[in-house]
RNA sequence: GGCGGCAUCGCCAAACGGUAAGGCUAGGGUCUGCAAAACCCUCAUCCUCGGUUCGACUCCGAGUGCCGCCUCCA
């Protein structure tokens, strides 16, 4: 199967085609920086992030842009709270957003444009939509004319009279139609502002966005991303003003998550009800918080309860301890003894099988859910191997374990929750040998003590049916009242 | 009021139109010096009603319910 993704624009699931063969150009919403991010905002970072792998995955060259909004009326506003320059604020958040980006396990855009170091170039595409009368200039705004671009409202799969109708909003009776958008805003007294034709503004909120995307992708891109909450207007207007210059639709693909809930609403910024990434990982894994946010299809709402995480935090602990698994069993010695070699050849096939399937989960429109079940599963598999009494480690059975080892850690970094475990130190190493003597002379007194000792020390301790003893580094837990309230 | 999305086991969540993955939980069992782990078994006919089809969870229509967007929002 080929690639699909759905996209907003048909509504439906097409097959990707990419406008240059081989490569892939991307453009995902960041954020404004007026605040830390939240979970919610964090699934929409970590889908992207999956994308980007996924298509890497599939041989493409990606080049990924996200950008950051450094001013905007929310960073002015927290600014005069608290009496600072929005530039401090813009400045503190963008720095909290990489660190907190990478603690999440998200990889660096290939590049991440802040509007501020792209006035010049708003300033100059504002003036090509004036030229080409698709703006206006009112006492220092400018504003965009939404008639003025017959294909308004195809993003959205809105109309404007639908719009006028719905219309919640005071308009500004200077505006030629309520719909307008600010594309350049006069600066009122004491705010940030940068010369322009105009006079002393800055700009709108949608500009940025058209503005750098065309920048570093070209005028007509691949796929452009973002929370389903930026449909309409936030992407209507930034294809309306783009498309309205260069007479091509700014992205071939349009892809929008959807929202994480909690208890049963939308976690925003404007109902109060979200949790900052920040809190969150200093109480759980990012890969118990990565699998989480990615254990439904994107475009489906998801619920962030301690239920659900506690369920996902189990499956963590699982693939965990598979690898640990792995590792031990891959340091035993090689035996002689093929007996077991039939499972194996068997076990290898399956493998191969699992990892077809989760491909082609990926390959369905970006269903994570499907290819984390897939995980789990693959998983259970090579578990259920090394769990035979029978299991003996010949050469062909190290072959095929290495194997699996190295597939299962391929798949766990499309989810970016590959981590390296801790190296057991000799003295570990010691109360690993020693336990085993002692349950070779049976002294079962011994080796309870030892595996106490062991497990103190945050290790599991696993006495296989093949007799093996396996020693793993324990899994971070998370604490329980992470959903809580109060965090 | 307009537009859009979704509706699968107690919970989460998949499934080219051919007769329901996986995880969590629960119950039963096996293995084990103990413990942990593991292994085996059991547990849904897919919101309702129509239609298309040899055949539909999977397509179409209507209804019901939930969510979102129409204002800043990932």
């Amino acid at each position: 199967m080929s690639l699909q993704f759905y996209n907003t624009l048909s509504r439906r699931k097409e097959e990707f085609v990419p406008t240059i063969p081989g490569e892939v150009r991307v453009y995902a919403c960041g954020p404004t920086v007026y605040d830390y991010f939240h979970v919610g905002n964090a699934r929409a970072f970590v889908v992207f992030d999956t994308l980007r792998r996924v298509l890497e995955r599939r041989g493409y060259k990606v080049t990924f842009v996200q950008n950051i909004t450094d001013i905007d009326d929310k960073i002015i506003n927290r600014a005069n709270k608290e009496g600072r320059k929005a530039s401090d604020v813009a400045d503190e958040f963008t720095a909290a957003f990489r660190t907190d980006l990478a603690e999440l396990g998200n990889r660096p855009a290939d590049i991440t444009p802040r509007a501020t170091e792209h006035i010049p170039e708003i300033i100059a595409w504002v003036q090509k939509l004036i030229e080409t009368q698709h703006a206006y200039v009112m006492e220092g705004d400018v504003y965009f004319a939404v008639r003025s671009f017959a294909a308004y409202g195809k993003v959205s799969g809105k109309n404007i009279e639908e719009l006028e109708e719905g219309a919640r909003v005071e308009v500004d009776p200077r505006k030629k139609d309520p719909l307008d958008f600010a594309l350049w805003k006069a600066a009122k007294p004491g705010e940030p502002s940068w010369e322009s034709p105009w006079g002393p503004g800055r700009p709108g909120w949608h500009i940025e966005c058209s503005v750098m995307s065309m920048k570093y992708l070209g005028e007509s891109f691949d796929i452009h991303g973002g929370g389903e909450d930026l449909i309409f207007p936030h992407h209507e207007n930034e294809n309306a003003q783009s498309e309205a210059v260069t007479g091509k639709p700014l992205a071939k693909y349009w892809l929008h998550n959807g929202h994480l809930k909690i208890d049963g609403e939308k976690m925003s910024k404007s109902l109060g009800n979200f949790r900052v990434v920040r809190d969150i990982l200093s109480v759980m894994p990012r890969q118990v918080l990565r699998l989480f946010l990615l254990s439904a299809h994107y475009r489906s709402p998801l619920d962030f309860n301690p239920e659900n995480i506690e369920a996902v935090q189990k499956g963590y602990e699982e693939i965990w301890r598979t690898l640990g698994r792995l590792r031990e069993v891959l340091a035993f010695p090689v035996a002689a003894d093929e007996s077991f070699d039939k499972d194996v050849a068997a076990f290898a096939v399956g493998c191969g099988q699992s990892l077809a399937r989760f491909d082609q989960h990926l390959d369905d429109d970006l269903n994570t859910a499907g290819a984390v079940g897939e995980i789990y599963s693959f998983a259970n598999h090579i578990k259920k191997m090394l769990a035979q009494r029978t299991f003996r480690f010949s050469a062909a059975s190290q072959a095929a374990l290495t194997q699996a080892r190295l597939q299962l850690m391929a798949m766990n970094d499309v989810f970016g929750i590959g981590e390296d475990m801790p190296i057991k130190n000799a003295e570990v190493q010691a109360l690993q040998d020693q336990r085993r003597e002692a349950r070779q002379q049976k002294d079962w007194a011994e080796s309870d003590r030892l595996r106490k000792v062991l497990e103190a020390e945050g290790f599991w301790v696993e006495d296989m049916a093949s007799g093996a003893v396996l020693v793993i580094p324990a899994a971070l837990g998370i604490k329980k009242d992470v959903c809580e309230r109060k965090l």
